[in-house]
RNA sequence: GGGCAGGUACCCGAGUGGACAAAGGGGGCAGACUGUAAAUCUGCUGCCGUCGGCUUCCAAGGUUCGAAUCCUUGCCUGCCCA
């Protein structure tokens, strides 16, 4: 059994990753997990710097869920601690630092988002505060001088700074030290991080020697790409897919990926099999896949609502159940209720779904405005409208607004 | 503290007295195409009563018939020197 069993765990654990250091430690825990019954503890951390997650974070933690699958224990790493400090990586400057409230109230939402994604009962959460808030000067001393300057430097982030004589803050090379210190607290067997964490994981490895342990397998997973497909998902570039996105945005956002990056976020958001995937249609596929994301994060109900709308709306084309507006006009809006009528910009603008008459102008002339399916052309054009009815107006895309007449 | 270069629309960035609501690119939006897409092509992208009008080019003043462009002061940013 062991052989058959090490394969499969050996398959999903490395699924998706860019680096395992090494592979040979790797392949000898899970044999020494196997053989001794004891769950490997595999560690990730987040700095709870902002609330939001979106997929991108997902990543690292779908990777401890497959840990999960497997049987091993997952430990999600707040670090509320090292929040405090910043994490210098890859930026050009000091982090601002974040005050105790505000990262408690961070890591509040973490807990919340992240139970989605992984088993409430199998995850030990973990404070490295636990830990660092009672350390004496001197411990804090002697886990400076495990570690030197020259080594510090080779970091390209540092090392640019200092070139470009940017400030760096001494407490800034601390932020890899106590980051490394963590796998010492936990007695970590497997560390995972984003590509860009490769340095502070790996100093992980040194102070585990240095405190007389086995050193951490260190496992680098890819930075998801975003809906643009090319850069990273990040808020700043606005190419994010936010776990608290609302099920129809999610849904839509996750529809209007390209193919290849659909089969990315398969491999790196799920643990579906990639091989029965490639079969599929690809439009089948991705309707799965983001009904799948919209049933994690927001329920099953939810994901079917979602994907019924998206049908309706895009692929049949029709009227929403549930149109983003309903606006009722009543007699006050007309200047003679006996002979009802208002301009289409006007109307327009009565949905709010517009910023500006010249945008509702604009979006008129190039054949946007789809009124009870006929298409208005005409932006001076002055809409005779019936008392008691109802008209669809389909506005652009993806607005929908429901205009009643009630006189 | 001293010297220099700058601050232009969502972002980057051209523009150094009139032809500027301001080039170009990115982004966004729309239409076509499609498997919802992506890619591609086309168009749009300050506001309004749209053959016209109004408010913009860090802020406040000033010069001028006329200023994003010139002057003054202020605020801010980057680089260099101390």
């Amino acid at each position: 059994m062991s052989d058959r069993e090490l394969k499969r765990q050996l398959d999903l654990i490395t699924r998706g990753t860019v680096e395992v250091i090494q592979q040979r430690e790797l392949e000898d825990r899970v044999r020494a997990s196997l053989k001794e019954g004891r769950p490997l503890r595999v560690k990730a951390g987040f700095d709870p710097t902002a609330p939001d997650l979106h997929l991108g974070h997902i990543v690292l933690i779908q990777k401890l869920r497959h840990f999960q699958e497997l049987g091993h224990e997952a430990i999600f790493l707040i670090g509320d601690f090292t929040g405090m400090i910043g994490d210098p990586t890859g930026v050009s400057e000091t982090r601002k630092v974040l005050s105790k409230d505000q990262v408690l109230a961070n890591a509040k939402t973490y807990e919340r988002q992240i139970f989605k994604t992984l088993d409430p009962e199998k995850t030990r959460i973990e404070f490295n505060s636990r830990w660092m808030q009672d350390m004496r000067a001197q411990e804090v001393i002697e886990l400076c001088s495990h570690y030197n300057l020259a080594r510090m430097l080779e970091r390209d982030d540092f090392s640019k700074r200092y070139r470009d004589q940017k400030p760096i803050g001494v407490h800034e090379f601390l932020y890899p030290l106590v980051q490394g210190y963590d796998s010492v607290a936990l007695k970590a067997d497997v560390e995972l991080g984003g590509t860009d964490q490769t340095f502070n994981l790996l100093v992980g490895r040194d102070l585990q020697r240095n405190w007389g342990q086995v050193p951490q397998v260190v496992i680098t997973m890819p930075l998801l790409e975003g809906t643009d497909g090319v850069r990273k998902m990040s808020k700043s570039f606005g190419n994010f897919i936010a776990l608290e996105d609302e099920p129809a945005d999610m849904f839509g956002k996750i529809m209007s990926i390209s193919d290849d990056l659909m089969f990315r976020y398969y491999e790196l958001l799920t643990s579906e099999d990639l091989d029965a995937v490639g079969q599929r249609h690809p439009k089948e596929a991705k309707l799965d896949l983001a009904d799948a994301m919209v049933t994690r994060y927001h329920g099953a109900d939810a994901g079917r609502q979602a994907k019924e709308d998206f049908e309706q709306k895009f692929r049949k084309r029709e009227f929403p159940e549930q149109p983003d507006v309903t606006v009722t006009l009543t007699a006050a809006d007309f200047a003679d209720p006996g002979n009802p009528s208002i301009g289409l910009v006007d109307l327009l603008m009565r949905t709010g779904l517009l910023p500006s008459k010249g945008e509702a102008r604009r979006l008129i002339a190039q054949g946007a405005v789809v009124m009870n399916q006929e298409r208005c052309h005409d932006s001076n054009a002055v809409l005779p409208l019936q008392s008691n009815e109802s008209y669809q107006m389909k506005i652009g895309k993806r607005k929908y607004a429901l205009v009643q007449v009630r006189l």
